[in-house]
RNA sequence: CGGGGCGUAGCGCAGUCCGGUAGCGCAUCUGCUUUGGGAGCAGGGGGUCGCUGGUUCAAAUCCAGUCGCCCCGACCA
């Protein structure tokens, strides 16, 4: 049925940019590696943005934005930060073009900018430099503050949503005047992120501590929530860092305390982004097309109306018309594609395609009979119902959706789990299987690395339940090792 | 940056080997019939064949360049 999707048993990667093509989610811009986000995949992002930024403000913070734009030399002031973003930036030289003789343009030679710009890969620096002027006492703290915006790392390769030059995503970034309270700050928000995956996304997650190797670039410590994808490999979903004073040295952001004296403040960075989106494409999708949770959907429920000549017409669509008025009623999504010029096969086909939860098709016999259809989009399930109460009965509906999605897709994250004690064992589970593997490991990054050549599989978190986990001998050193860690191939 | 693939109508492609009026499917437009899982028939519109140069009476096709995109790997959210 499904027009132009290749299986994922065939092949992943193709599949994957099967059904963000023809869900219509974004096209390939004329910019290699850059992404156009056409209306359904920002109607997305639209409502992960709207759930997010509710869960930031119920967490205290305000939203603010910063520029585009960085000093080029803001970037060298935190070694570290620079060191881990500098092979990825976008810069900006001159300022002007000019019309040159064939008609074309050209860089005008003569606006050259005195000081270059680098194009925000994360706005850290700009951030803490505007910080420093805030900030002078206690009483200034803590400043939660977050901003929705566009960065720009220039990757060579790229996948749409997963990994593009341009994406969008919030970053919030956190002063404190102790370290306690910011490492506080960056565990609730890694906290949000899990909440948001698991309860919106319908995406099961395994929150965790990054080694050092998988750190962000001036962080002293990553949190991360790790999710699992169809093809087992794993998917960084959301990074949360508690900074240290690394970024309040860099840039001198002092703070005169309660106690009189003057100390450096305490810092947290965390952010998801559109990537969201490419991972919950591949925790629920199918060779049909988009699956989309319920909360997440821009379209919840998709109302066909099928009719053979006018007086069906008119007396289908006045009860659509009802049935839609009762799911609007309560606060269902929803459309009614009374549109003439497409048959209500082809509409099926399209909200399946498009992901959609539920359709609720309508007919002269259900008009007759006072029912309704109702086709499940996730289960490809079909029920009759009276259409008596209807708008409760699709809540219902919507809410069992969400709850099998997530169900679902846990216990596919649980059976590719798995647990090895040796490394010719870890290396046969990694290439035959995948998911994610524990093992023990010595905790050296000379280790991990070893690891990484051999099996192309990195540590994507040290699990908050390490220290409760057996001790144990490292599978590749034989060293101590005082728990297991989580292993996998990702993206 | 290596390996592979591709640039021909809005989209997907054939045609290239072996040079001879640029085609097919979908989409689109008009009309009629249709409508419970991507409708049928008839008629129409739409192209600097990525770009530059060369060979030739003649180039989408052959030759030499060049640009771009996609996929797979090395780096990364």
């Amino acid at each position: 049925m499904a027009k132009q999707i290749t299986s994922q048993q065939k092949d992943y990667a193709q599949w994957y940019q099967d059904v963000v093509r023809e869900a219509k989610l974004a096209d390939h811009s004329p910019v290699r590696g850059c992404m156009v986000i056409r209306p359904n995949g920002y109607a997305l992002w639209e409502n992960m943005q709207q759930s997010l930024d509710q869960m930031f403000k119920d967490t205290g913070h305000s939203n603010a934005y910063f520029p585009l734009f960085i000093p080029k030399s803001y970037l060298s002031k935190e070694a570290e930060h620079v060191e881990g973003f500098a092979k990825e930036c976008a810069v900006v030289t001159h300022s002007r073009l000019i019309n040159t003789e064939d008609g074309k343009v050209d860089v005008d030679p003569e606006s050259e900018l005195e000081e270059q710009l680098i194009v925000r890969p994360t706005s850290e620096t700009i951030i803490w430099d505007t910080y420093r002027n805030w900030i002078q006492s206690y009483r200034d703290l803590p400043l939660l503050l977050n901003q929705w915006a566009n960065v720009v790392r220039w990757e060579m390769r790229t996948r749409l949503f997963l990994r593009t030059m341009e994406f969008l995503w919030q970053e919030g970034h956190t002063a404190h005047a102790t370290k306690e309270e910011a490492i506080e700050e960056t565990e609730r928000m890694l906290g949000v992120y899990q909440t948001f995956a698991e309860e919106y996304m319908a995406m099961p997650v395994i929150p965790g501590l990054k080694t050092e190797a998988e750190r962000f670039a001036g962080a002293v410590e990553t949190y991360c929530i790790e999710a699992l994808m169809q093809d087992n490999r794993a998917l960084q979903a959301g990074t949360s860092h508690f900074l240290g004073q690394n970024f309040a040295k860099a840039f001198d952001v002092r703070f005169q305390d309660k106690d009189g004296e003057e100390k450096f403040v305490w810092a947290t960075s965390w952010g998801v982004s559109t990537r969201l989106i490419g991972g919950l494409i591949m925790t629920h999708s199918d060779d049909n097309g988009l699956v989309l949770p319920p909360k997440l959907a821009p379209v919840q429920a998709a109302i066909v109306p099928i009719w053979k000549n006018d007086d069906e017409k008119a007396e289908v669509l006045s009860y659509a018309g009802n049935l839609k008025s009762a799911l609007k009623e309560q606060g269902v999504r929803c459309i009614l594609d009374d549109r003439d010029q497409y048959k209500p096969g082809w509409k099926f086909a399209q909200h399946e395609v498009e992901g959609v939860p539920l359709r609720l098709a309508v007919g002269p016999r259900d008009v007759k009979n006072g029912n309704v259809e109702i086709a499940r989009r996730h289960d490809r399930t079909k029920d009759i119902v009276e259409v008596d109460d209807i708008g409760q009965k699709v809540l219902k509906e919507l809410e069992t959706i969400q709850s099998e999605l997530y169900q679902t897709a846990k216990k596919r994250m649980e059976d590719n789990t798995r647990h090895v004690e040796s490394y010719d064992e870890f290396k046969k589970v990694i290439t035959e299987d995948g998911g994610f593997v524990y093992a023990h490991w010595d905790g050296t990054t000379e280790t991990e690395l070893k690891i990484k050549e051999d099996t192309k599989a990195t540590i994507r978190c040290i699990p908050f339940d390490y220290d409760k986990s057996e001790p144990g001998q490292c599978m590749v050193t034989g060293q101590p090792s005082r728990g297991k860690v989580i292993f996998a191939r990702a993206y």
